[in-house]
DNA sequence: GCACGCGATGTTTACGCAAACATCAGCCAC
DNA sequence: GTGGCTGATGTTTGCGTAAACATCGCGTGC
């Protein structure tokens, strides 16, 4: 057989012809399609191992920054992998290694900060640690549309994945992940189930509400977020609390949907309450529509009204006037995410319970002792 | 028949299986073990093609919805699917395939409305189409942090690149993506090289100052964004063209960083110029600033003074007052992107060139004719 | 001087899936 | 009835990588 045919590149090994008998390979093994200099298929191991003179095993090794691999070796394998702008393939990886080293990240809607800013801690993370963040839109908070995306997910090339979402909506009963995905869930109360990573709610709503009464105000009004929304209800929880823990009377709770516009509704609704000279409003963007609300009715803030936020978004600072809000450390929940997320798939972690991240009161001019005070 | 089954909720089948006369496999095909740290491992389409008994290419026809195979069959395989919990492997699917199905975004921060809106819609557009999206951030925006997300890309298992960037930090010439990854740029004007869609910052910005000509101002003044933003230098430069045209005299050029604070220490600027009736800010949380930078110094909006925002979002219309501003469709930014991204990916799109999203002038009551007017 | 060990490298195999090809049973046309 | 066709299913193969195992040459200890 005319085994000469030799390529002028030619191949280094003699590679062994004979072995009829190849137990499993033998079929031809195509030299692929040409990748010469007009190559449009990308390099493969094998491709960087023929210019090189190596093994494709070689490659992976210096691939891998595997030691054992003579110096002179490394440098011709790593010339070869310019020369042909070799990149791993990352599918084969996966399959071989049999994991992504990604993060998947359920979210219900990133028009809130605290959910852009959790996932924007949550990346950086992720990525000093190695991994990469895919998202995972759900449309409408609807159990169906969440078990959905959960579907989805099972598809999809992650190891893990981060909730950031009100748990209720997760109907553990339908849901079942793939074996091994690790979750961590953010804005939850559900540690008795999963490992949740979350602000304390309760700490912070007791900070504002001490603050304003510490100033001398008789009691504290609220406007709580919607009903869905779990820390919305702790913060509700925790006003009532530490009313009650003060020996103050609660006055009725009024409820927006996280938005200005809502806020500034509500903030009508509070201006015609005379008796009301401090309202603890659970997100800062309430706080803008109440602000502009009472501004609007003539009543002065904060000489007739002190109102107090949650959240201390980058804008709080410069309302009318400059808001006194509960910051929040969303790059640490996020952080804390992924530590948790990652211990888990290696199973350092427990299999659930709540990590606070503590919050910090942010005095700014809204907030000022009553008047007759 | 004997479909009763077996095992509850337990790993596959009893496997161990008769070292029958497996003609490939031939080896011993030990029951799967533990892969990694002791878990069980997924089932694979062999599993379940033994489970169901047939092949594992009948398995694989089933699992993407060829036709050609036979109904009773496909009921067998799809409860022995069931179960055995299985999910194909993306990692081997992706490498067969070629492809990840999904879809890279690299942005600098999440820190800006349209950042995020942006990002928010191209992940729900691309899910829409089956594509997930990978987060690729960015920490500073250097040069030299670029080209190392590109490099990470470079490894990332993504079919296609967003960025969400002001291309010039893209030194073309050290950046090299892997073959057939194909990129479209947002926020930047190298439609020349790149595949570009961007909101029509021009024509957002002309109806904005057309809109303060109009009311009778005799000029208007601008609060720009930083040096390092196409946008803010797109929105600057049509504001200039757009009084030229018009025959006024454009007012020194004021800038600011995108932030609420840096729109409060331009607007004590501007409060101290007497003959300032009208204010055009790059962006809405500028505007807030400068409301209340005006409002400390005494000056009335709109009475004195006239301010426009850009970006239109959800708290500008609870601002003090309410901002009358240039409303960006990003949903409809990101839409375009995906498809753009998938287009090319096809080849069925352009190379290059750009796409623009028109504006909508939003009037509000921050802007009114001038007191002499 | 010879076996042994060790470092460097090569060879085989399997990861899970799906394209390409092979087989096989029925059925119709002539 | 026989050849050919069709639809359903099985078999082979290989994607690019990396673990496991195999080989090979050289220096060292005794």
């Amino acid at each position: 057989m005319d085994t000469a045919e030799r390529t002028p590149a030619d191949v280094p090994g003699p590679t062994t012809g004979a072995a009829a008998a190849a137990p499993t390979g033998g079929a031809a093994r195509r030299p692929r399609a040409r990748t010469r200099s007009g190559a449009r298929t990308t390099a493969s191991m094998a491709d960087v191992a023929r210019l090189a003179g190596v093994s494709a095993q070689t490659v992976s090794r210096v691939s891998n920054g595997y030691a054992g691999v003579n110096e002179q070796t490394r440098r011709q394998v790593l010339a070869a992998m310019k020369e042909l702008g070799y990149r791993p393939n990352s599918a084969a990886r996966a399959l071989k290694r049999g994991e992504f080293r990604t993060i998947g990240v359920i979210t219900f809607t990133l028009s809130t900060t605290g959910n852009v800013r959790t996932l924007e801690a949550i990346a950086t993370s992720a990525a000093h640690e190695g991994y990469a963040v895919t998202l995972l839109p759900v449309a409408v908070p609807t159990q169906a549309e969440v078990r959905g995306a959960f579907s989805r997910l099972e598809e999809l090339a992650v190891d893990a994945v981060i909730v950031i979402m009100e748990v209720h909506l997760l109907d553990a009963a339908t849901i079942h992940l793939p074996p091994h995905v690790q979750v961590v869930v953010v804005d939850s109360d559900a540690g008795d189930h999963y490992t949740v990573v979350d602000t304390d709610q309760a700490g912070g709503t007791r900070a504002a509400v001490q603050h304003l009464l510490d100033l001398g105000h008789r009691t504290v009004w609220h406007l709580g977020g919607p009903e869905g929304s779990f820390a919305a209800q702790r913060r509700t929880d925790a006003w009532r609390a530490a009313l009650v823990e003060a020996g103050r009377a609660a006055p009725p709770l009024i409820r927006g949907d996280w938005s200005a516009e809502s806020g500034y509704r509500a903030g009508l609704e509070l201006a015609a309450h005379d008796d009301c000279t401090a309202v603890f409003a659970a997100n800062d963007q309430m706080a803008l529509g109440l602000l502009r609300a009472l501004h609007e009715r003539g009543r002065r803030v904060p000489e007739d009204v002190s109102v107090i936020g949650f959240d201390d978004i980058p804008e709080a600072s410069s309302f009318l006037p400059p808001l006194t809000t509960v910051h929040q450390d969303f790059a640490e929940v996020g952080r804390l995410c992924v530590r948790a997320v990652l211990r888990k798939m290696r199973q350092e972690g427990p299999e659930r319970g709540t990590t606070l991240v503590p919050t910090r009161l942010v005095p700014r001019a809204s907030t000022a002792p009553p008047r007759q005070a």
